[in-house]
DNA sequence: ACGCTTTTTC
């Protein structure tokens, strides 16, 4: 560029004048298009000096550049020069006003022209929809003279980039009908609407016309032609366009990647990358992007660090890929790190990195963070909300959570789920079901991570028929093949001891994922199907390719040990780290101790727990003593009694069994001396509780201390039940 | 003047 100025200067402009200006409009167009205001201003005063500035062509395009970088200043100038405001600057105006999202002040300016033309009107309309606008846009589509395919095309994708896929079409053919012929752009904006339409055979009718008309091997239009049968799944045709293309850019490069990263292969997608001729930002935003999407967050923060390395300027998407991939790390001083920079080049407020700025704090903990980068983003979307919502949610802080997101404005279905998993993660089923409630009376229709949420929260509190009847909801929506919602019934089902209706959820699946298998596995034995659930595991290693991983391996021990298969278990206890690689939690080894002390190994139990690599867990001991009761062993019982009182001075759980077992043996003196030293170290029992539910209320029914309000009626009831059962 | 590829939240 500096270069090309260079040239220019010392050419004598009395030789061409008329290639003079030619050059000097082509460096201010391109200097403005490139930000490179400095070499601009210089070569305005060397126009200046030649006395050319008040040229047309010449003035036009400084005041474009100046008002690119929003220079009032030097804009004033130039605008003083002109004789009152002509047609052409009046669009500039416009176009300008439109870039800087001042939309009612380009409809000012629009309706105050004596005299518009089809640029007026087409950057007036294409500048409201572009905004949102949709309303205003079609009052001035409807209303203009002009019929042409600008005007026609800039309708069209407008309409598409708000969802209007329909209206786009309608507009299409009644533009075919009044007989202007669709250019390539058209064509490139109709292919996405039938894409997101969601008609194959629409697009497949357009692709006919497009053929007819000869624009099959233009650029852009095999460029949308990949992306629609990408977004069908036809891959075969995807890749005939592909290559059958005469000349492929870098954005048909980087659908194609995309191709394979849609059907799963990463790798090819990183074979395509890397032998791409050519990559731009958005390549390299596109591969970072898909790395930090399926979980590889460390493979797109290394790539994004390459980027820098090979010299590219990262753009807004590789910025906000990379701290969402950093969120998913925690990796907080890394974040901070490129907190900085996107500050120091002003993309701080952009609701994209904000999202994920505001992620990143929160995942690391720091909602305060989050919320100062919450509070500094201008024009906060509905995302940054969610973002928000979700973060105070992470960490537990509910009120803050409910507070934010009863004042988002317009709420989505990602707010309301978002709101919901909180409450669940935080074991609050009941504000679960009352978000829930209001989400369905607010209009907006649960997805499937709503049901996997909300069942899940049935589940925890085995309310079956509130589970039945979101079950139904499932049905009438047509969601009951998704994978996260049967394994969320499939679990919900089986926590609530509905076995039956479990298992033919789980047998209708479509694809089981890691999870259905462990619900399923896990729900048969803990419902005592011990066999029927150690079958399953066995299955599922024959006939899937999911590996079994830590819960699916507690749920078979779990199995083992409640039908006294204490070989079995052994054996997959001893396979679980040298087979399966999956090492074994405290957890394991406190089921193994179960499984030892249930079926009268006591001192293989006790030598196993004494050995164990964990400080072990209070259960681990509380199941010796357990099977201590069973199997009346009182010197290993005292042993593991003391262990436990050492170890559980707080919980109830050691001394309650321990005076069971004193109380099992006839040693009622020792009984009552436990019980005291229980009552002395202010250990509580811990009540049992069991619930019933009617009519969609939960009664519930203490050990002790508190009772229900209607105990005595409920008593009243019982006697009466019990009475007509005694003379039948 | 109108377009294609990429970006954030559950």
């Amino acid at each position: 560029m500096r270069s090309a100025l260079k040239t220019l200067f010392a050419i004598n402009p009395g030789n061409s004048f008329k290639a003079y200006i030619e050059t000097s409009v082509s460096l201010l167009k391109d200097f403005s298009k490139q930000g490179l205001f400095t070499h601009g201003s210089v070569l305005h005063a060397h126009l200046i000096k030649m006395g050319i500035s008040s040229e047309n062509y010449i003035a036009i395009k400084l005041l474009i550049m100046y008002l690119n970088s929003r220079k009032s200043a030097e804009t004033d100038q130039i605008l003083k020069e002109f004789n009152g405001f002509n047609l052409v600057v009046h669009n500039c105006l416009i176009a300008a006003n439109v870039d800087w999202g001042n939309l009612d002040g380009a409809r000012q300016l629009f309706d105050e022209m004596p005299h518009k033309n089809e640029v007026s009107w087409t950057a007036l309309i294409s500048g409201l929809l572009k905004h949102g606008r949709v309303e205003e846009a079609m009052w001035y589509f409807e209303r203009t003279p002009f019929q042409n395919v600008f005007i026609s095309t800039a309708g069209i994708s407008g309409l598409v980039k708000n969802g209007l896929t329909f209206e786009a079409i309608k507009v299409f053919l009644k533009m075919l009908q009044s007989g202007v012929m669709p250019n390539d752009i058209t064509f490139t904006s109709v292919v996405r609407a039938c894409a997101e339409f969601g008609d194959i055979g629409l697009g497949m009718s357009v692709l006919g016309l497009i053929v007819k008309v000869g624009f099959e091997h233009n650029l852009s239009v095999s460029n949308s032609l990949i992306t629609f049968s990408i977004r069908f799944g036809e891959i075969d045709l995807a890749r005939r366009i592909f290559n059958q293309m005469e000349n492929r850019d870098v954005v048909s490069w980087t659908a194609i990647l995309d191709m394979y990263v849609e059907m799963g292969d990463l790798r090819e997608a990183r074979r395509v990358f890397d032998e791409m001729p050519e990559r731009n930002e958005v390549s390299w935003s596109a591969m970072i992007a898909r790395y930090s999407q399926s979980g590889h967050a460390e493979e797109a923060v290394k790539l994004f660090h390459h980027m820098v390395q090979d010299g590219f300027r990262p753009n807004t998407s590789c910025f906000s890929s990379t701290i969402s991939a950093l969120a998913s790390l925690e990796a907080l001083q890394s974040g901070k790190n490129i907190h900085g920079h996107v500050a120091k080049i002003g993309i701080e407020r952009d609701v994209f990195v904000g999202s994920s700025l505001i992620d990143l704090y929160c995942k690391c903990g720091k909602t305060e963070d989050g919320h100062v980068v919450f509070d500094s983003i201008l024009e906060k979307n509905v995302v940054c909300w969610n973002s928000m919502v979700s973060g105070y949610s992470l960490n537990g802080q509910l009120e803050e959570a409910k507070e934010l997101f009863d004042q988002i404005p317009k709420k989505n279905n990602i707010s309301w789920n978002s709101m919901i998993a909180g409450y669940l993660e935080n074991e609050q089923s009941d504000k679960v079901f009352e978000v829930f409630n209001e989400m369905l009376l607010s209009g907006e229709t649960p997805s499937e991570s709503t049901f996997s949420s909300v069942l899940c929260a049935c589940a925890s509190i085995a309310s079956v028929q509130k589970g039945k009847n979101l079950h139904g909801k499932v049905i009438k929506l047509g969601i009951q093949y998704d994978t996260f919602v049967d394994t969320a019934l499939t679990d919900m089902y089986a926590k609530c001891g509905d076995i039956e209706s479990s298992k033919r959820v789980f047998n209708r699946m479509p694809t089981k994922n890691e999870i259905s298998w462990t619900a399923m596995i896990q729900g048969l034995a803990e419902n005592g199907f011990a066999e029927e659930s150690l079958t399953l595991f066995e299955e599922m290693e024959k006939t899937s390719s999911v590996a079994p991983n830590e819960l699916i391996f507690l749920a078979v021990l779990f199995a083992c040990s409640h039908c006294g298969l204490v070989d079995k278990g052994l054996w997959y206890f001893n396979s679980m780290e040298k087979v399966y690689g999956v090492r074994p939690m405290n957890r394991h080894y406190t089921c193994v101790a179960d499984m030892l002390s249930r079926s009268g190994r006591l001192l293989e139990a006790e030598k196993f727990i004494t050995t164990m690599p964990y400080q072990p867990e209070i259960n681990a001991w509380a199941a010796l003593l357990s099977g201590c009761k069973t199997h009346t062993n009182e010197r290993i019982a005292e042993r593991t009694a003391r262990k436990l009182s050492e170890l559980s001075e707080k919980k109830s759980g050691g001394y309650v069994m321990m005076s069971n077992i004193y109380a099992s043996a006839g040693r009622w003196i020792d009984v009552l001396s436990t019980r005291k030293l229980m009552k002395e170290k202010g250990v509580k029992k811990s009540g049992g509780c069991s619930w019933v539910e009617v009519r969609n209320h939960l009664h519930l029914f203490y050990s002790q201390d508190e009772t229900h309000s209607e105990s005595a009626d409920i008593y009243g009831i019982l006697e009466l039940l019990k009475s007509e059962m005694l003379i039948l």
